[in-house]
DNA sequence: ACAATAGTGTCTGTGAGACAGTATCGA
DNA sequence: TCGATACTGTCTCACAGACACTATTGT
């Protein structure tokens, strides 16, 4: 900043860009709302909210989220900051992308309490269609998908898309989802196991062997 | 942005803080600047452009390089995007981070023309001194360190931090750097050598076998 | 010959990949 | 008993860690 007027460069707007997922019916989705003004009228995009001149961009984000999901405490983190010039035809705005994971379970939860436009879609279908997303969001989400299944390989995210118990079968499919590739039963087991414990509970009523119920396990 | 008026929001300035790493005597160093206004006057900080109405981040970040270094074809990303209220006394401004690994050799080349009171500080020595920084530019270099010392695992780009060609000796050496530790030779050298080819060069003078040159391969 | 650093061969343990097998439910 | 899915044992192979060895320079 040194030797700079800070005064000579204009301000600009910065919002957050929301990507929530979620994985339903063996697919990874994503929360999206249709537009109902211009720019972009009737398109799809991310939901998003502008940051207020006192909060931070995790709390922005925060709000965010819960404006759209109801929900307070979902696992979130910053993915990457957009800034072409010409994002939004109408202004300057900085976009400062957050992901969230969260559990269909939770989403089903405050569905029915909510009366927004946003809904659920797939992500390979959102990607790979040629259909126009408002923005540079199809971009965002083609970021964050590949960002998600780097991730999942050297890091815990993929338990933020089960419950607090799931099942190995649930979790496994999960990381199938977001790795794109199926993986073999054993080897899996084998990988995540130092990660969980076992509780005492199994799944019922399906007609073939139960299924153990896992938590994650709390770090020494 | 659904339901949202921009004009509620206020806007806010928004600025690049540059980190530009490289290795000099076997250390990792950045470049900082004095600062000579208050706030902060007299302490070390980060260099750092404001963002103009006219440009993306990235011409931003490439455009402080140039102003501090004199380089511009340097390999540089995006870190993260810091964004508490009090970041700075003065007033609200988003800083979107970027970390620059640029080899000494070309830093020296430039040194000479430039009068500017930035200066490289070993990285370490600011991360655990007492001595604080300007702004929270000390938290900013902590989470670019930790940021290097993954990512040298899994990418490349310790590679920058030397020239074009090198000798194997030297690129272990930036290995070690960034991963806080050391390594052992035979093994170093399976693992980079599918990444690397020979050069016809190899040092001389020294009392000792001398050291072969290698380049970077051209992936295929 | 010696000091000093460059560079290699090879043993071992760990962990991922692959596959075949066993276990337990409902019907 | 059978279909279906849950779960396990074990072989193999690639690769990282560890270490001992050989190679080539200047003095």
């Amino acid at each position: 900043m040194e030797g700079y007027d800070s005064s000579k460069y204009e301000k600009m707007s910065v919002a957050t860009d929301l990507l929530v997922f979620t994985v339903e019916d063996d697919k990874l989705k994503i929360l999206l709302v249709e537009r109902s003004e211009e720019p972009f009228k009737n398109a799809l995009a991310l939901p998003g909210v502008f940051v207020g001149i006192n909060e931070t961009l995790d709390e922005a984000a925060r709000r965010g989220i819960k404006e759209e999901t109801g929900l307070k405490n979902i696992y979130f983190e910053q993915l990457y900051t957009f800034g072409e010039v010409k994002r939004d035809p109408r202004m300057r705005i900085i976009s400062v992308a957050y992901m969230a994971l969260v559990p269909l379970k939770k989403l089903d939860f405050i569905a029915g309490e909510r009366t927004v436009n946003a809904a659920l879609y797939d992500v390979e279908e959102i990607i790979s269609s040629k259909k126009k997303l408002a923005f540079d969001h199809k971009d965002i989400i083609k970021y964050a998908r590949w960002r998600l299944a780097n991730k999942v390989e050297y890091t815990d995210i993929a338990f933020h898309l089960v419950g607090e118990e799931f099942t190995l079968p649930v979790l496994q499919k999960v990381y199938e989802i977001l790795l794109g590739k199926s993986l073999y039963k054993a080897n899996f087991r084998k990988k995540i196991a130092p990660m969980i414990e076992e509780t005492e509970f199994v799944t019922s009523g399906d007609k073939h062997r139960p299924s153990r119920f896992y938590r994650r396990k709390k770090e020494m």
